[in-house]
DNA sequence: TTAGAAATTGATAGTCATTTTCAGTTTTTT
DNA sequence: AAAAAACTGAAAATGACTATCAATTTCTAA
């Protein structure tokens, strides 16, 4: 799903979406080095099924710097957010996944059988926010929404499931 | 905002909401013991800011019953979870805080300076799901949406925020 | 009301994801 | 190539949360 071309993009049918090549361009030109940990922390991102812990990405990782330390993943994940490269994802048992940056706006729906995860954009709330505004009198800001169900794989898998 | 009953309810404009001694109800007729510690644990929750931490619960608990523990705090809230009477909510940290539930389908708005949750509902994002599940294949079968602002107290103190 | 059974409690001791420290290494700059 | 700056990973520390277990409280059935 995506070809890669030379500068680092991979093209779908309608749109030029980053690969690790163009996040290495963007942490580069940000002023931090380009390092063999930091590549393969990038390559790991995008070897996973759209999501990974850090543990995953450090095994993932390691096939491409096997010298790779887990506290170098910490650092690049941190990283890797400031610039908006990867989102933080919250799983239900407190510990965190970490996914691509694909678009501006965009959130997440997770396979609760396979763990896929796919980032989806179009998220209008707006009418949500303008009714919670005025309920609440609060003003929103930002918010966090993900989803949770079944990939298309494991739907066939499981014919029964709701 | 809101009047305590003989019943335990909480009086609104429009409709009853549960306090703590509604869900002690709820908790006995579920089979659990009516105990000093669950006691002091439902106290602190409708004390806190709409939202607390479990180490926040133990300190406002604490001044019901001076001898609670935070393994209790810990397991009350599990057992409040099951009945459906609090919510986790996800820090941006990585740990958690909890809420009354007051509406079946209910989010929550948090104020980004002072903390104060409140849950709205009308969460009506039937679009975006049915956007989701075409985009992405999925089948969608719930949703976390946390928002995220200034609550109108704070809005009044930072004239310039955003 | 009371005795025994069952459930609950809290101190203590883990566990494990994440963070801090620091000396050595790699990358960048000159 | 040398010096400066940035980065790295091992080891130790932190801190939220969980498991254990003997002691206490609550419930049940007389
Ligand atoms: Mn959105
Ligand atoms: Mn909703
Ligand atoms: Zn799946
Ligand atoms: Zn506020």
């Amino acid at each position: 799903m995506g070809v890669k071309t030379e500068n680092g993009f991979q093209i779908t049918r309608d749109q030029a979406i980053p690969g690790p090549d163009a996040m290495l361009a963007t942490l580069t030109k940000a002023g931090y080095s380009n390092t063999r940990a930091r590549r393969s922390v990038l390559e790991a991102l995008f070897d996973a099924n759209g999501q990974a812990s850090p543990a995953e990405l450090l095994a993932l990782g390691r096939a491409h710097h096997p010298a790779l330390g887990i506290v170098t993943v910490y650092r690049t994940l941190e990283v890797l957010s400031e610039l908006g490269l990867v989102r933080k994802l919250h799983q239900d048992d407190g510990c965190h996944t970490y996914a691509p940056v694909q678009h501006h706006h965009g959130h997440y729906v997770i396979c609760e059988r396979c763990h896929r995860t796919i980032e989806f954009e179009g998220c209008d709330i707006a009418a949500v926010v303008a009714s919670v505004e005025s309920q609440t009198g609060f003003q929103v800001r930002e918010h966090w929404l993900e989803m949770f169900g079944l990939c298309p794989d494991c739907r066939l898998e499981h014919p029964g499931a709701v």
